[in-house]
RNA sequence: CGGGAUGUAGCGCAGUUUGGUAGCGCGCCUGCUUUGGGAGCAGGAUGUCGUAGGUUCAAAUCCUGCCAUCCCGACCA
């Protein structure tokens, strides 16, 4: 491509809605261009990037026998209906964005695409002689998201990889997931990006195993808790780990204190001179199902502890049925303005006790009237404890359960990983934080799906038997603004070749210099001629214009036709580390064939 | 949805406190000079000042509503 043909414009300065360094650059050298909130146009240069990446996944994809497909964005809501997941999608996560058409049908723009392929599932796939089968493909995703941000990393409008396999029972499933993980791998790789694998939480998709594939970044929106053995690594949602040793309690006798000013576990500690690792702490959250019903849960954890939302949200999910409900629609912690909804009377908001009452619950039907009480594990072996006495201003010491509180008879592990805790699989080794961009998730879901959408299929004994469902996502948009994320410098992109715009640009510093002009027409043909793609800067600028937007743009290999020539020679430069050699104008071509082959 | 901020030329911003007919840098166009790391000089074009209403002789500036965008949080296969 010749660079004065280009619709290309490079900003000098840093357009102020970008914060992170991806983003910022992305836009100054002209690959993106925002639309509105979290929506981009990707513009020549980015689609290509785009386009190598799918080209990439596509390869990887079909060496595993999976089978390319499209499927339509816009969704009949019956589908999600028949799945049970319209009205998490459309009500309380408010991901899905909905349009209702002129005949007043509901329709969904597709956030993923679960409930399409198993009904195409359901209709096709009849015999076990038939599987397993794994389709794909790659299109554009639509999310609600309520707050984008740093431009394609968290999109309304985003390109997105999503497989679906279809398996005769788990352990086929599991072959297909072991497989993926590999592809995963390979792909990654062969993008050009360092990368961690974690476990994950299967969150709303649902679904037993899954893994997610993590880019480091310190602007990275997860956090991931790892060993440095390398045997363990998970999401922050996902993490296990063992949590400190609680210390002795300075208690022994049961009695209430007064501890004015003490809301806090930090003051509570400081005020009574104990460890935080002594206190029963009690979190109010509460529930909302689908519906409508109200659910307030009392979470008692230990006082050094925090609950992990995700974790909570799973355990209050599998509870749904207990309250004749489907789906837990909301978890939320109840500010002021929320606790009168349903408050009978003040809380002691920072004083409260396991054995918080009922009463403190106003009848009302769309109001579970009692608490919902659950016990992190940690604090099932507290001795003399502290905890709040349900009146402001007072705690209790030396507290017992089975004497002074009743254990709830539910006890859950929400508690939430932390770096420094010890890791499980081996206790002298302690877990580290580090963040990430998650660029790929898959997921082992079971039945789920097929289960709820009736897709069976006859096997060998000829029972009709749901079709085990896993599905594998790479966020493609992502992932290409993830990599500028780990490969970039002052001097802007500097993109691994695999997924570059272009491998090659020739710069010619002074296009009236026709000798110049000349060798740098005929070394673009050239090229051209043995397949590499190439960028031909002829525009009539000045030679550090050109310098300084090649860098920025990030194609790997710069070819100078300038005063090397006088030796018979042309400049090339790496941009990765800016090194510079000088190589005959007839080995030139050879020399890029040998390098580009080597990467 | 809660907290904070911003909206003036393609981009970055000043001007708003104290109302008086719209400005700077970059970019863009023309000419000359320059030509290996975002050139110099001279000339030029570009704005319903987010939007609707109000106050006023007069509004980018003051008042009210609305909209949009960004940041923090909540949220987020």
């Amino acid at each position: 491509m010749r660079m004065s043909q280009m619709l290309l414009q490079t900003l000098r300065e840093t357009p102020a809605e970008a914060e992170i360094p991806s983003h910022q650059l992305l836009l100054r050298a002209g690959y993106i261009r925002r639309i509105g909130s979290g929506l981009y146009a990707y513009l020549p240069l980015m689609w290509r990037v785009l386009n190598k990446i799918s080209q990439i996944i596509r390869e990887e994809m079909n060496a595993t026998g999976a089978q390319e497909c499209l499927l339509p964005q816009l969704q009949p809501s019956e589908l999600w209906q028949e799945s049970g997941r319209w009205e998490t999608y459309t009500k309380a996560e408010g991901i899905m964005f909905s349009v209702i058409d002129r005949q007043e049908r509901q329709l969904g723009l597709g956030p993923t695409h679960e409930e399409v392929i198993t009904a195409i599932a359901r209709d096709s796939i009849r015999s076990y002689r038939q599987l397993p089968q794994n389709l794909y493909q790659i299109q554009t995703k639509f999310r609600d998201e309520i707050r984008p941000r740093f431009g394609l990393m968290r999109g309304r409008e985003f390109i997105m990889k999503d497989a679906y396999s279809f398996n005769a029972d788990a352990e086929s499933l599991k072959e297909t997931y072991s497989l993926m993980a590999q592809t995963y791998e390979t792909i990654l790789r062969r993008c050009g990006l360092s990368f961690t694998a974690v476990e994950a939480d299967s969150g709303a998709i649902g679904g037993s195993a899954s893994q997610e594939y993590m880019v480091l970044a310190e602007t990275g929106e997860d956090e991931v808790l790892y060993t440095e053995d390398g045997k363990y690594a998970a999401n922050l949602e996902k993490a296990v780990s063992i949590p400190p040793d609680a210390d002795p309690s300075p208690f022994s006798q049961y009695e209430k204190r007064d501890t004015p000013n003490t809301p806090t576990i930090a003051t509570l500690c400081k005020f009574l001179g104990c460890s935080p690792t002594t206190v029963v702490k009690n979190v109010l959250y509460e529930a909302t199902y689908d519906n409508g019903k109200l659910v307030l849960v009392l979470v008692s954890i230990r006082g050094d502890q925090d609950v992990n939302d995700v974790k909570l949200t799973n355990v209050l999910s599998e509870m749904a049925s207990h309250y004749g409900e489907n789906a837990l629609l909301g978890l939320n912690v109840p500010d002021e303005q929320a606790q009168k909804k349903w408050a009978a009377q003040a809380l002691p908001l920072g004083y409260l006790a396991p054995d918080l009452g009922d009463d403190y619950i106003q009848s009302r039907k769309d109001v579970e009237p009692k608490f919902l009480r659950l016990a992190d594990e940690t604090v099932l072996n507290l001795k003399n404890f502290i905890t709040g006495s349900n009146e402001t201003g007072c705690h209790v010491v030396g507290a017992n359960w089975g004497d002074q509180f009743t254990l709830p008879d539910q006890v859950v592990d929400v508690r939430e990983a932390q770096a420094r805790d010890r890791a499980v699989h081996d206790p002298s080794q302690h877990l580290k934080m580090a963040r990430g961009i998650e660029v790929g998730h898959i997921f082992q879901l079971g039945t789920k799906y097929s289960q709820a959408m009736g897709a069976t299929y006859t096997n060998e004994q000829g029972e009709n038997v749901p079709l085990h469902m896993g599905c594998y996502g790479i966020g493609v948009s992502r992932l290409a603004q993830a990599t500028v994320e780990q490969c970039y410098d002052d001097d802007g992109i500097a993109w691994p070749v695999a997924i570059a715009p272009y491998q090659v640009i020739i710069t010619v510093p002074n296009i009236t210099d026709p000798q110049q002009a000349k060798i740098a027409e005929n070394l673009y043909q050239d090229l051209l001629n043995v397949g590499m793609e190439v960028l031909l800067d002829d525009r009539d600028e000045r030679a550090g214009v050109k310098f300084k937007d090649a860098d920025l743009i990030g194609i790997p290999y710069r070819l100078v036709t300038g005063r090397s020539l006088k030796e018979g020679n042309v400049e090339v430069v790496t941009r990765a580390d800016q090194s510079s050699q000088d190589i005959p104008l007839e080995e030139v071509v050879t020399t890029l064939q040998q390098w580009l082959a080597n990467k």
